[in-house]
RNA sequence: GGCGGCGUAGCUCAGCUGGUCAGAGCGGGGAUCUCAUAAGUCCCAGGUCGGAGGUUCGAGUCCUCCCGCCGCCA
């Protein structure tokens, strides 16, 4: 789809911003694999993407879910091109026992380890020209204010009670398991240690009291939400699996934890002596960055457009959806589920030495290259596959051959003597904050502006590499390229 | 074992709500251009739509059974 529309602006000369936002809303790309149709047309959006935990790097399921949330930014941008009316928030989730250990194990505070992770975090997002309007860290004063009056909001509405919970915890995976998802592996001395059959961490018998959401008295509700609106959360196997999850027993949940275990984290308001539950606190996040409980944040909620990982989709679609109806609120407009990245084939994991750096890709096949292959290859439904040659072959083929080929035919000296170029439409193009974007060249001002791309020198094929093992190499020269 | 999802060209995927008896990109074969970055343009081959039944005037699309893969529960 982004190579034809891409094609289509660029053959346009003056187009204008309505006639454009008509054509695509005529044409039917039936081919748009988030099945956006954005019924709440001309209305604000709000697009978020998960808080990612800050216990490690960030890889490239981590850039998959902004630049899929940046995409779809951008379009409703395009579609309502007022600046008031989308808004895109991200971050960093900075709570839990993972925090509060690394730290420890690595002598520092944790708002120090948090810190430096959110930063990259961070960079890696303007780096990848990530256009979030808002980057939220949930070690925030406002995410605890709006956090602990969420809480306030649950109790006050009877829907928190204090229990004694009994039963397997893990501390690494920081839940509660049942008996069924424990297993027992020898340990160091030999015996067999309770283990959790996922994660393989270890799990030991707990008996404490925390504060428990009933979470059962939802499950009709969200089996009549998403009855009711087939769409709320796309693919569609998702919203399957998701009513499925439903049709099953929904147990109570607890939602602390025992300060004296968890101190990395927002005390209960009331009684120090428990913590507020991690993901409580994080899903929480979604309203504290449009001014939750100011009443400035109804304004965004609930168009609101979730892009989340199938790995948190419980979380976003079972639990924060029940939370919120105990709030006394309406779930988010839409959840938009994505499938896993692989690398040439196998998931990445540290252990197989596979994880790829997504900067790394940013640099290797350029910011807009790497973000197109993303989007052009990848599909939410599935997990897809990563190798550097594939990216290499979408990118030579689609962007620099088509693509960049009619660019440089339109702008070659014996075609265009005079250099006429039609003006980039800047609605459909704004000003990108990388230099030498192409989007930026207009005008007789294109050579120069374009002078600053990599160049392939007289390598005919420059993004040809073995298994991206080798750097693209940048050499004086006077052709360019679009990318 | 129960429930659910998925299975479309060599590869990666579209094909939602039954109706040009299936398309795209890559890969493969052929032709052609030599203007522009040794690239472009055009054409072709390639499909038991997992298998077998059924419903229907008509099914990739609906129903049943079977096979395979994945997920949840036990």
């Amino acid at each position: 789809m982004l190579r034809i529309s891409a094609f289509r602006l660029l053959g346009r000369t003056g187009a204008s911003r309505l006639s454009l936002l008509e054509d695509f809303s005529l044409r039917h790309y039936s081919s748009d694999p988030l099945g956006v149709q954005d019924d709440t047309r001309d209305a604000r959006a709000y697009f978020t993407t998960p808080i990612f935990y800050v216990n490690a790097a960030p890889h490239i399921g981590h850039l998959y879910s902004a630049v899929l949330a940046d995409a779809l930014c951008r379009y409703h941008r395009l579609r309502v091109p007022s600046a008031a009316a989308t808004r895109f928030s991200t971050g960093t989730d900075e709570h839990g026992l993972k925090i509060q250990q690394a730290a420890a194990a690595a002598g520092l505070a944790p708002s120090e380890l948090c810190d430096r992770v959110s930063a990259q975090f961070q960079q890696l997002f303007r780096e990848a020209d990530i256009s979030s309007t808002d980057f939220i860290r949930t070690t925030e004063a406002r995410h605890r204010m709006a956090v602990q009056h969420f809480w306030g909001v649950l109790k006050a509405r009877g829907l928190l009670y204090k229990g004694l919970y009994e039963g397997w915890y893990c501390a690494s995976d920081e839940c509660f398991l049942p008996e069924a998802k424990v297993t027992r592996q020898p340990g160091p001395s030999g015996d067999l240690c309770p283990v959790s059959l996922e994660s393989g961490h270890p799990v030991s018998w707990t008996k404490e009291e925390n504060y428990i959401f009933r979470l059962s008295q939802f499950r009709e509700p969200l089996q009549r939400w998403l009855r009711g609106d087939p769409q709320a959360i796309t693919p569609e196997p998702f919203h399957h699996a998701v009513l499925q999850w439903l049709e099953e027993e929904l147990p109570d949940l607890s939602v602390s934890r025992r300060s004296s275990h968890l101190h990395w984290g927002i005390p209960v308001p009331g009684d120090d002596s428990q913590t507020i539950y991690v993901w409580l606190d994080a899903l929480v996040n979604y309203l504290t960055v449009i001014g939750y409980p100011n009443a400035e944040f109804k304004s965004w909620w609930p168009t609101t457009s979730h892009i989340i990982g199938k790995d948190i989709l419980k979380f976003h679609a079972v639990y924060w959806p029940a939370l919120l109806l105990g709030a006394g609120m309406s779930p988010p407009h839409r959840i938009y589920v994505h499938s896993h990245w692989t690398v040439c084939g196998q998931k990445m994991s540290k252990s197989l030495g596979n994880v790829v750096d997504p900067r790394t890709c940013l640099d290797r096949y350029t910011v807009d290259g790497f973000r197109y292959f993303l989007l052009r290859q990848g599909v939410p439904n599935w997990d897809c596959d990563y190798y550097g040659e594939k990216v290499v072959k979408l990118l030579d083929s689609e962007l620099a051959f088509a693509l960049g080929g009619l660019l440089n035919r339109c702008t070659a000296n014996r075609i265009n003597p005079s250099g006429t170029y039609p003006a980039f439409c800047t609605t459909c193009f704004p000003r990108s904050r990388h230099a030498g974007s192409a989007a930026m060249a207009h005008g007789p001002s294109r050579p120069a502006a374009c002078g600053s791309l990599p160049d392939r020198g007289t390598n005919p094929h420059p993004l040809h590499r073995q298994a991206d093992s080798q750097p693209l190499r940048h050499q004086g020269s006077s052709q360019v390229v679009f990318y």
